[in-house]
DNA sequence: TTAGGATATTCGGATAACCGAATAACGTGA
DNA sequence: TCACGTTATTCGGTTATCCGAATATCCTAA
């Protein structure tokens, strides 16, 4: 069974994308780093405000900055995670639509395997479990 | 070039997942479909809020319900989303870090790169561009 | 039809997010 | 050093989110 994820923390990362200019800029970052005043003439928001979702980006490590002189050039320090979040995003999938019976035959199914997984007792096959790890 | 993202609406829907309770109720869907009452066992909410978050998850078309009875049993309407951003936020990707240089190098070749492709003058292989629809 | 279980909604107060304006901090070239 | 360009931070008002409490709605069995 997939261990159960850090809500907390999970969720703390996702708000840092949960909002039309972060994700913009993300955006932006994907395509190659770029300093705020670029950002600036490729976003409709002003320099502070830029700078305040930078501050949210950086925070949530999803963003970074080398300085060349005067100027900060930001990048993704995490473009995997990035590149692939904003894909999922873009991507739309149709919709399921299920019906009580479908519903009560999936609980059912999954109530089996978990008395399956929790009373391995007719141990055809010896008790040698391959520990996963 | 990948089409822009519709930002505003990618936002609404990451903003869906930014909650730990939220990210918790579609985990425990993932494992399969759940009513109310099964999701208060399993998490640390009441009732009334539990309905609260169905209430944005639903409006955000993450969940559905089918009606069994006096229960309602939730469900993922696009499990493949879920799961896959699920796992997404769930693995970790080491930090990148740049130097000065680099971003540097990175611009220029992203500079040359837009030259290239806004001057396509040297066409051989002549105009008839396949018109994307 | 009514009682009771399951779920949803409404309301209100607390907290957090958001953004513009002003200003601070930093780096560079003169 | 100084002025200026670039970016960050602080402040304050507005709006949004969150959650408990109370209540409403819906369903079913008796």
């Amino acid at each position: 069974m997939a261990a159960p994820i850090e809500t907390q923390a999970a969720a703390e990362l996702l708000k840092a994308f949960s909002h039309p200019t972060r994700l913009a800029i993300l955006q932006e970052l994907a395509a190659g780093p770029k300093c705020v005043t670029d950002m600036e003439e490729l976003l409709p928001a002003r320099q502070a405000n830029i700078s305040q979702h930078l501050a949210v980006l950086r925070y949530a490590r999803l963003v970074d900055y080398a300085q060349d002189g005067a100027l900060r050039c930001y990048y993704l320090c995490r473009p995997r995670l990035v590149q692939d979040l904003l894909g999922l995003v873009d991507r739309d999938e149709p919709l399921v639509k299920r019906t009580p019976e479908e519903i009560r035959a999936d609980k059912e199914r999954l109530a089996r395997a978990l008395e399956r997984a929790s009373r391995p007792k007719s141990g055809k096959r010896g008790r040698r479990a391959k520990v996963s790890r």
